[in-house]
DNA sequence: CTAGGGTTAG
């Protein structure tokens, strides 16, 4: 039948040709796609012919045949916007976005203009590689061309980069100056919010675009209830669950079923999850994670346990993110033997390959069932480590007291070119601070801002106090309180105190306990540690004036409690 | 001739 078409005199058969190539695509019919290149490399009707053979690179893109795209692209004799376009569009929707952005830069260089189906496709790549400032000069060319007054669907791509890139400011921004929108740049903001932690942000765009009159559809409930999910927003989950059960949306919306396990499983409502569960039509891998995801945030990891084997005997495949929760269960319990099954049959379906997460959930998982040396040995052989599954088996060794693995652990990770980071440096330094060891403390804290540019956090400062003052260099920890960019902490303080009460600094202790009652009046244990370091040194009178201070404080706190 | 935007579990 096909042949039928390459029978035609040559000047009847490019239109009809492009019918067949495109619905090749349509179907991702790869085979047909190949005999119909075959035949028109036979009739030579490829090299005067651009409109099909940008047909045919469309083909071969859509079908993930990047390869043969590529090669076709390059034996043109003439190349045109379409063509390049084609191919860009092939490399976004399989995942090359670095190569689609390559194109882009390439097609320029020779001399052609992107229209706005090139636009379209050059900023998904941004979006997806995260690179705001590549979007931006997209988004230059789309204004430079006035291209947002016809086409909504580049104006909510706009939107949709600068959110995945974490620039919210600017997707807000371009989404209220965008000529018309609609659901979907609602939609594309509103997940910004959330992906970036901005809950309420995100409720309060829903509420905007609701405020416009348009009414949320099953695509941005999937996204509202994630957000109610993360910031614990179980009153406005339940007013989407009636929503969706009003309009009827889950026959048709698998994903908002998934979506509702989840939210109240992160909420803490497991009963109700468990309900919602039950009433889905088929559960399929990703409600059976979110259900067994939020046993174990909640510290029924037995319970999470329990799901697994309930779903292995319904005969539904667990996969990556089914595994890290189940292992995150088994670290809790310390079910090692269970987690080693679900090792076996993480090595036996290739999983480590090609995901991130679950070699720091293996690795840590066996440093909380305290197989240390297990845990260690697995870190070796992965195919990828990273800085998540060093910090999970430099905890453990904290965890057990054994600084020297720890401090051989930083090293190691090091000359696997894998950099520290804040979580690294939180560990090391308490790991110094336990064990008395002042000199490694204060280079650790000093490296990490001047060798990793890693900003000190309070917990950071903290141990640093604890450090300094439990070996009482009181002076020194002091000197590093007053170069905090804020010190408005009170662990900082307390930190300090208890380091004066040990070495019975009367003078650093008053200064301490003044910043701390500044940082918060209620903080008892500031006032009780305060009275044991006057008491210390004989000053009774002093001792007497800060008990009273401490009555007043317990008093007035007590008052305000019965206000409340 | 290239297309059809925002989406769920770690």
């Amino acid at each position: 039948m096909r042949l039928k078409y390459m029978r035609k005199l040559p000047c009847s058969i490019g239109k009809e040709c492009i019918t067949v190539l495109r619905d090749c695509a349509l179907k991702k019919e790869l085979c047909t796609g190949n005999i119909v290149h075959a035949h028109l490399l036979q009739l030579g009707l490829l090299d005067n012919r651009s409109h099909v053979a940008n047909s045919l690179i469309d083909v071969y893109a859509k079908c993930g045949d990047l390869l043969q795209a590529s090669r076709l692209f390059q034996s043109l004799p003439y190349r045109d916007v379409v063509s390049w376009t084609a191919l860009i569009q092939g490399f976004v929707r399989h995942g090359h976005s670095q190569e689609a952005l390559r194109c882009y830069q390439k097609m320029q260089d020779e001399g052609l203009s992107p229209n706005a189906l090139t636009l379209s496709y050059t900023l998904r790549a941004c979006a997806r590689m995260r690179a705001a400032d590549k979007g931006q000069e997209i988004h230059d060319v789309i204004t430079k061309q006035g291209l947002l007054k016809s086409n909504i669907v580049l104006g909510n791509q706009l939107v949709d980069m600068y959110a995945k890139c974490g620039a919210l400011k600017k997707a807000h921004h371009v989404l209220l100056e965008l000529p018309a929108r609609d659901i979907v740049s609602w939609s594309a903001l509103i997940t910004g919010y959330a992906d970036w932690g901005h809950g309420q942000e995100a409720l309060s765009c829903l509420a905007d675009m609701q405020q416009e009159g348009l009414s949320p559809d099953a695509v941005t409930f999937t996204s509202i209830l994630a957000v109610c999910g993360s910031i614990g927003e179980l009153g406005m989950g339940k007013y989407i669950h009636t929503e969706i059960a009003r309009r009827d949306l889950l026959p048709n919306h698998p994903a908002l079923g998934n979506s509702l396990v989840d939210m109240y499983a992160k909420c803490g409502h497991l009963i109700t999850a468990e309900q919602v569960f039950k009433g889905l039509p088929v559960p399929g891998t990703i409600a059976w994670s979110a259900l067994i995801s939020g046993y174990v945030q909640h510290g029924q990891a037995d319970k999470a346990l329990d799901c697994y084997k309930q779903m292995e005997c319904k005969g539904l495949f667990p996969n990556a993110v089914t595994f890290a929760s189940v292992l995150k269960a088994c670290g809790c319990v310390g079910a090692a033997e269970i987690g080693g099954q679900v090792h076996e049959v993480i090595l036996k379906e290739g999983l480590l390959a090609n995901d991130y997460v679950l070699g720091s959930a293996l690795v840590d998982m066996y440093t909380k069932c305290s197989c240390l040396s297990k845990a260690h040995q697995v870190l070796e052989q992965l195919p990828a480590q990273n800085v998540f599954s060093w910090n999970a088996l430099m905890a453990g060794y904290a965890h057990q007291g054994r600084s020297d693995d720890v401090l051989y652990c930083f090293k190691q990770m090091q000359s696997k070119g894998i950099s520290p980071d804040a979580v690294t440096f939180s560990t090391l330094l308490n790991i110094c601070s336990h064990n008395g060891l002042v000199e490694e403390g204060q280079m650790f804290f000093g490296i990490m801002s001047s060798k990793f540019s890693i900003e000190p956090s309070t917990e950071h400062y903290t141990c640093m106090v604890d450090l300094l003052g439990r070996s009482g260099h009181l002076d020194t920890a002091v000197t590093l309180i007053k170069k905090m960019p804020a010190a408005n902490h009170s662990v900082i303080w307390s930190a300090l105190l208890g380091a004066c009460q040990k070495w019975d600094d009367v003078h650093v202790g008053k200064w301490a306990f003044e910043h701390a009652i500044q940082v918060d009046k209620y903080d008892d244990t500031a006032y009780i540690v305060m009275i044991k370091i006057y008491t210390g040194a004989g000053l009774d009178t002093e001792a007497e004036r800060v008990k009273a201070m401490r009555a007043e404080a317990r008093h007035e706190k007590a008052q305000r409690h019965c206000v409340c």
